[in-house]
DNA sequence: AACACGATTGAAACCACAACTTATT
DNA sequence: GTAATAAGTTGTGGTTTCAATCGTG
C-alpha cells in the first residue's frame, strides 16, 4: 500500500478500506463498495498521510494532517509541545456516499476532489456515514454528536434518553436497573443495564443491526465472581494483569476490589461508577485493551451487567478477519489518542490534564514493551518435578529406565 | 499464472508421576 | 458432620512430528 490507489493503481489513494486491507482513490473507492450490498458495508476511512498504509484515526488541525494511530503517537506522544495541538477524529463512513457528503464528513479537507456521482447515488439510501446516521450504529456514538467540524461532543440529552447513563451529573453515573428475578440469565430482552464499548453494538443496534440481528450479547456471560477464571488472576493479587493493559483498561481502575464491591450492591458509588463507567469505553478507547483484546484474534465484545446482588462483565467474539483494526475503522481506538473519549464530558484543564493520559499512554506503551506471554505455572511444585526429571526424546521416562536427558547433570545413561 | 519443491514456523502429541480433586466408607 | 481412604484427573517440560505457510525457481 502507498500513495496509489491499490486498485487502478493510477490515482492518488485517499481513503482505507480495512475488510479490503486497501488503499483506494475515490473514484475506485465508489466502483468497489458499490458492487454489492456486502462489499456497501465496508467501513472505509481516510488513509493516514504519514504512513500511507493505515486508516487515519486523526486529524492534526496544527498540521493539517490526517494521521493513524501509530503516525499520532510518533508525531505527538513524544513531545509535549505538540501533544497539545488540536486534533479532531476521522469518522468511518459506509455505502457509497457522494463527494458533497465527504466533504460534509470529513469538512477539513477544503481541496475535497470531487467523484463521480453517479456510481451509485441511487444507492445513497443504503448508504449510512456512522456519525450521522439515524440507526446510530456504533454504541457510544449512540450518545454523541458530531459538530461540523467532526469534533465528537456528548450530548447529555442523549444519555439520558439512551438510558445508558443515570443521573444528571456531568459525569455519566452508573446506574442500577429494576431486577427481574425471573428474568433468564443471558436474556437479552432483560431489564439490564448494558454498555456496549465503541466499535460494538450499542443496545439499538442489537436490536436492529441486520448484520449483528443474530448476534446473542450474552454469548457469553461471565460473572465478575468467576473472573479469576477468565484472566487467572485473583481481586487483590491482578497487579500484574492491570500493569499489563487488561483489566486497567477495562475498568480504568486498578481497583478491581472496590468496583466489584460497589458492583455487587447494584448501586456504584460515584468513584467506582467512573471507573466502571470507564470500563464500558472499553476497549475500543484504550489502546491497550485494544492490544490485548488483538491477541484474541477475534472481536471481542464487551457488555457490562448489572443485576441484582451481582454484576457480570460480558465478552463474545466474532471470529474472523476482526482486529484492533476494526475498531481503528470506527475511530474509536483513536479516542485515546484524542484526549478524553466523546461520551466523557468537557472537564476543566486541571481536573483532566492532557499529559495524565499522555503519561498513561507512555506507562501502556513500556510496559507493553516488556510484556511477557509466558506460560503460567499453576503448580511449581510440578514444575519443580518435571525440571530435574529424566527424559528420552522429550518425553518423560520411568524412574530407573535408560534416558538420554538428564537436566541435573546433562548426562545419558544410553 | 500455475505448479513443485525446500525451508520455515507453529501447534499438538507424547511420556511418567506427584499433586490434586472427587467419591466412598 | 468429620476423617480416612481409594480412585480418578491434572499438570509439568523437552523433543518429535506434522501441517500450514512462505519463498523461490
Amino acid at each position: 500500500m502507498g500513495y496509489i490507489c491499490d486498485f487502478c493503481g493510477d490515482q492518488r489513494s485517499m481513503v482505507y478500506c480495512r475488510s479490503d486491507a486497501a488503499c483506494l482513490c475515490l473514484s475506485c473507492d465508489r466502483n468497489v463498495h458499490s458492487a454489492n450490498a456486502l462489499s456497501k458495508r465496508h467501513s472505509r476511512t481516510l488513509v493516514c498521510e504519514r504512513c500511507s498504509a493505515q486508516p487515519a484515526l486523526i486529524r492534526c488541525a496544527e498540521e493539517r494532517i490526517s494521521l493513524c494511530q501509530n503516525c499520532d503517537w510518533m508525531v505527538h506522544g513524544t513531545s509535549s509541545s505538540i501533544t497539545n495541538h488540536k486534533r479532531q477524529t476521522i469518522n468511518c463512513y459506509t455505502g457509497c456516499p457522494s463527494a458533497s457528503e465527504l466533504s460534509s464528513l470529513w469538512s477539513f479537507i477544503l481541496d475535497f476532489p470531487s467523484v463521480g456521482e453517479a456510481t451509485c447515488e441511487q444507492e445513497l439510501g443504503l448508504m449510512s456515514i456512522v456519525e450521522n446516521s439515524s440507526s446510530r450504529a456504533w454504541g457510544p456514538e449512540n450518545t454523541t454528536n458530531q459538530n461540523a467540524s467532526g469534533t465528537v461532543t456528548v450530548d447529555e440529552a442523549d444519555i439520558a434518553k439512551s438510558g445508558v447513563y443515570g443521573g444528571t451529573s456531568s459525569v455519566p453515573e452508573l446506574i442500577s436497573m429494576p431486577n427481574n428475578p425471573e428474568q433468564p440469565v443471558g436474556s437479552v430482552n432483560a431489564p439490564l443495564l448494558k454498555l456496549c464499548c465503541p466499535g460494538t453494538k450499542g443496545p439499538a443496534l442489537c436490536k436492529d443491526d441486520d448484520l449483528y440481528k443474530d448476534f446473542n450479547m450474552d454469548e457469553v456471560d461471565l460473572n465478575l465472581e468467576n473472573y479469576e477464571e477468565l484472566f487467572g488472576v485473583t481481586l487483590n493479587n491482578s497487579e500484574e494483569l492491570f500493569e499489563n493493559g487488561g483489566i486497567e483498561s477495562l475498568f480504568g481502575s486498578k481497583d478491581m476490589s472496590a468496583a466489584d464491591s460497589n458492583c455487587q450492591g447494584a448501586v456504584a458509588a460515584e468513584g467506582s461508577s467512573v471507573g466502571l463507567v470507564n470500563a464500558m469505553q472499553p476497549a475500543c478507547s484504550n489502546a491497550a485493551s485494544a492490544d490485548s483484546m488483538m491477541s484474541t484474534k477475534t472481536e471481542p465484545i464487551l457488555c457490562f451487567t448489572t443485576r441484582q446482588g451481582h454484576s457480570s462483565l460480558s465478552f463474545s467474539g466474532l471470529t474472523g478477519e476482526s482486529s484492533v483494526g476494526d475498531y481503528q475503522d470506527c475511530g474509536a481506538s483513536s479516542m485515546l489518542f484524542m484526549g478524553e473519549p466523546p461520551w466523557c464530558p468537557p472537564c476543566p484543564e486541571s481536573s483532566c490534564p492532557s499529559s495524565n493520559r499522555s503519561n498513561a499512554v507512555m506507562r501502556y506503551k513500556e510496559k507493553k514493551k516488556t510484556r511477557m506471554f509466558e506460560k503460567k505455572v499453576r503448580y511449581a511444585s510440578r514444575k519443580a518435578r518435571a525440571d530435574v526429571r529424566r527424559r528420552v526424546k522429550g518425553r518423560f521416562v520411568k524412574a530407573g529406565d535408560a534416558y538420554d536427558y538428564d537436566p541435573l547433570n546433562q548426562t545419558r545413561s544410553c
